[in-house]
DNA sequence: CCAAAAGTGTTCGCTCTACACCCATGG
DNA sequence: CCATGGGTGTAGAGCGAACACTTTTGG
């Protein structure tokens, strides 16, 4: 193994940003912190890398054991390593970010400690946990223009309707119903499941779902 | 501090893909490993970051360190981290790309151990640092195109010929001179220093300078 | 028949692309 | 005067933005 006294051996943690879209807005999966530091304070979902771990099985692992998500899609975000950012001393993190479809904001692992917030009301948060939020709206709200990222916000049958308030809740601003459509029509990711949605005094929609669930083309 | 038993503490590196355009080919600069693993294989720049030391200044140490160059474009990359890559153990890999113009090719501290190689003949490379170089040749390709992040690669005063060889070496592909120059002028980023370079039998060119040196724009 | 959301095409302006010739210089 | 790279404009195509009415359903 390396000597640990010459250089300090770092702690390492995933950190992960849960996103989900909670009515028409971007919201956040937090975690109240029981312990100190930051004791009743608002933080991200996330702890150690264990020592034979990838990180990104350990994001997943994370995600899996604090909340009960899992086969979303998680992608690393950025590693955040100020020697300032943890009282306790040096610590490494390496975040993630994750998109979960809203249909599925109920739990396996339903918890107190656990809550949406939406991203233009956060709470105070732990560490520089408030950064790691900040940089990874950026990275989504980018994303959504060169990325068939947002489809993977949708639950496996979705009406263009509801795609639509995807995308504005994400870039915080209205789009035009028949140039969307056109857009998103022309990804040739989606298709036409041949059923429909009724939801009220008005014409039923048409379901879509995704040819190929799990992938993220870019475009452009 | 951390309690190390639970979880193994790791060594944190930082590794650096130094870019810069060597004739007409975009190329890295490597570091020939005198110690093992790999000893005589080929890898990145790169090394502990210290206890108390951001990782960015970490990066940047150890591209003044191991090449003399400094004040130069650097950006993070990935966080690698397969608990395999490191036969010595457990390594965290922050990986940094940095942009070098390429009248500085003269390092301050030229060593045998280092030299560039053209990114399309690349040697064994030690560790993971092949997948390294691969995702940042594929970050600044896709950076191009939305950005202004080229120019770091500029000396203070250059033609605009020069600047298309630098966007042809990157993208790997021909550009058309006209559209090439509507396109870069239309930035707004460069201005006409008034001065004419002289090179040969022939006209000659204009040289420009970067408005704001250091800054990189998001386009489009 | 009324309210509510679903669905659908066309026009215009702009941007991107393709393309060829004259200019300034050194030898 | 010849060779060499520097410098310049225009026309056509494709793309994105703006914009309003008809359809289907439940009550």
């Amino acid at each position: 193994m390396f000597d640990a006294q010459a250089h300090a051996q770092a702690s390492v943690t995933a950190e992960i940003v849960i996103f989900t879209i909670r009515g028409d807005r971007l919201a956040v999966l937090l975690w109240r912190r029981e312990r100190e530091p930051f004791a009743g304070c608002w933080g991200l979902p996330g702890g150690r890398v264990r020592p034979d771990e990838d990180l990104e099985h350990a994001a997943t692992r994370q995600l899996a054991e604090k909340t009960g998500i899992t086969g979303v899609y998680l992608e690393q975000l950025y590693t955040f390593g100020d020697p300032a950012r943890d009282p306790r001393g040096r610590a490494i993190a390496v975040s993630y970010y994750a998109l979960v479809p809203y249909n599925r904001l109920l739990m396996a692992r339903r918890s107190e400690a656990l809550a949406w917030h939406c991203v233009d009301a956060l709470p105070e948060l732990a560490f520089d946990h408030a950064r790691i939020i900040a940089l990874a709206q950026q990275r989504l709200c980018a994303k959504l223009e060169y990325s068939t990222i947002a489809l993977q916000f949708m639950p496996d049958k979705f009406t263009l309707s509801e795609l639509q308030v995807v995308y504005e809740g994400i870039l915080g601003e209205p789009l035009d119903k028949r140039n969307f459509r056109k857009r998103v029509q022309g990804l040739r990711c989606i298709e036409d499941t041949g059923e429909q949605f009724r939801a009220g005094n008005h014409r039923p929609a048409k379901l879509f779902r995704l040819k190929t669930p799990g992938r993220v083309e870019i475009i452009r």
